[in-house]
DNA sequence: ATGAAAGCGCTAACAC
DNA sequence: GTGTTAGCGCTTTCAT
């Protein structure tokens, strides 16, 4: 604590300005003084005070980011990569959990705007949620903002997600191809962007396909158990394919139907979304649709990078492919 | 952005002191002003800048919180429940993710330092990493640390955990008495505290039990390829049951020799370690032993705070009390 | 090439 | 009860 710019100038015989200039690599100041200002401070430990920085400089340097749920393997991924893709950036992350709830949200993105974060990525929550209030906040603050792994649908923010509706499609084509017609899509509660461009999509490619039937069931979650517990009511031999809007549901799905008796995929398909890791765990790896998470990253922090540059109000929008993965469950 | 105190200050007619008293909820300011004066700042959408605050008042009112790995479901849960812990108290939470690696990890220990966290959970890398060079910064900065879910064995630090060799213990003792004395445990590489304990809890109870055989198998690696792949190369006939340090280790086991054809626990008997999701997504649940995670976390947050009290440095250990969890597996 | 001094936005004595 | 003022530790003109 002790330690400010103060000591580091008496010690080395300079004014506190030289101190300032040397650790702050101006070329205003001498070679020599630098090295010699510079290996005293290291000696001393000195490390400037960020708080006392920032206030001058009025700048945070920090970068925020928000996710619904840490617990879940697909944001875990996706934090993961950001971590990584800001830590060769000269910014700091922040990352807060909203607990996938609008409250929560709603508080979080009041303190990213106190803390005086210069970019936000924000993974909104996954249930019903238009326009939250807290989007004019955003708005005035003028903190280029940018929605990740899904979105509102406003105008005036940055965005960057994956294809889903595109992605689903191709896998409704696909199980049509190999020549199941009877599918049944498990969903959560309708409302959430993300969840809702699958369910169209898969509807839509239906139609397109005149599939024999597509139903959709809408269950209260989209977790493990919602799945397992729901596999009791769901009449499954009405249906050749099952499709899960996630790999956790799909696994859920396929060892409830298995520990009944049947078999994958000689009796059902099984099908998930985003390609994380509970695809590839179950005894049969699943077939599902990867979601380019590192490149959600990558791109989402690129993004806020070049909207902190960007001298005029922009907003950037990006939207990633998917890739059908084919294993074995179909 | 703009507005700051000195405009509430002039929008409210009166100096900036008051307007601070009375936002800092001061005794001293007149309520009649008070209420106005909030009312105001509110209607201005002012919030104080933070920087300029925790300049003054030398306090940054952040905790913070160093994983090895945020897709470990097991250090996910530990995050969230630490953040839930943290909202009520008043203080915000900066979370850092190390990748498992020494060298990020003593720069985010820097980091923390350099940004004056008033305290810091640690949950150390698994590697062999003993008496890191960090541990004299730490020291020095005199920020309270306190290690969580592992630890190193130096002096002068707290540390909350769970008993995992009490925990690994209570596990080979149940396996014994259900009959089961061929035994093999699959663990990562030695020199990690939480590891170590865990396979030398094993090796005692197995001394004590008297067990015809334990032996142990270390892996490069505590992940589900690990073991996976492993499975291969084991003679799994010469064992009764097969014990990981994990639960997805123990997933993964189980779906290698199911696929080759054994039953579980017919054949050969599996039990896992944390109590995490794995253990309860496998076909047929897996027996493990249960740290927890969320009791560590409010614990390891209650330690911060009172450290964070004590004037004079303390050092608090609080090791908490693992559960054997019975599932189908054993 | 270096130093003096002002000021970032806030809090806390101390005066009134 | 409220206002005045002096910093907190740093950066940055502007002089020298």
């Amino acid at each position: 604590m002790a330690v400010g710019i103060k000591d580091v100038a008496r010690a080395a015989n300079v004014s506190e300005a030289t101190v300032s200039l040397a650790l702050n690599g101006s070329p205003l100041v001498n070679e020599q003084t630098r090295q010699r200002i510079i290996k005293i401070a290291q000696s001393m430990n000195y490390t400037p005070n960020p708080y006392a920085r920032q206030l001058v400089l009025k700048r945070s340097g920090v970068i925020g980011l928000v996710v619904p749920s840490i617990e879940n393997y697909y944001y875990a991924t996706f934090v993961k990569h950001v971590n990584r893709a800001i830590r060769s950036t000269g910014y700091r992350l922040t990352i807060s959990i909203s607990e996938n709830d609008p409250e929560n949200e709603a508080k979080i993105i009041q303190e990213m705007i106190n803390n005086r974060v210069e970019a936000l990525l924000l993974a909104p929550v996954n249930i019903p949620n238009d326009q939250p209030d807290y989007l004019s906040l955003l708005i005035d603050s003028e903190i280029p903002t940018i929605f990740v792994t899904s979105r509102y649908l406003v105008d005036g923010f940055s965005c960057v997600m994956c294809d889903l509706f595109g992605g689903m499609k191709t896998l409704i084509y696909y199980l049509n191809n190999r020549g199941y017609n009877n599918t049944l899509l498990l969903t959560g509660p309708q409302g959430s962007y993300a969840l809702d461009q699958r369910t169209e999509a898969a509807l839509t490619a239906a139609k397109q396909l005149n599939l024999t039937r597509l139903d959709v069931v809408n269950l209260p979650d989209v977790t493990y158990e919602a799945v397992y517990e729901s596999m009791e009511y769901i009449k499954t031999d009405e249906y050749d394919a099952l499709v899960c809007v996630n790999d956790m549901m799909a696994l859920a799905a396929y060892n409830s139907l298995t520990m009944r008796g049947l078999k994958v995929p000689q009796d059902i398909a099984i099908a998930g979304f985003d390609d994380v890791i509970f695809s590839q765990i179950s005894p049969i790896p699943l077939t599902t649709v990867a979601q380019d998470i590192e490149g959600m990253a990558k791109t989402a922090t690129e993004s806020a990078l070049s909207l902190l540059q960007a001298k005029t109000a922009t907003t950037l929008e990006s939207i990633l492919p998917c890739k059908l993965v084919i294993r074995k469950s179909t």
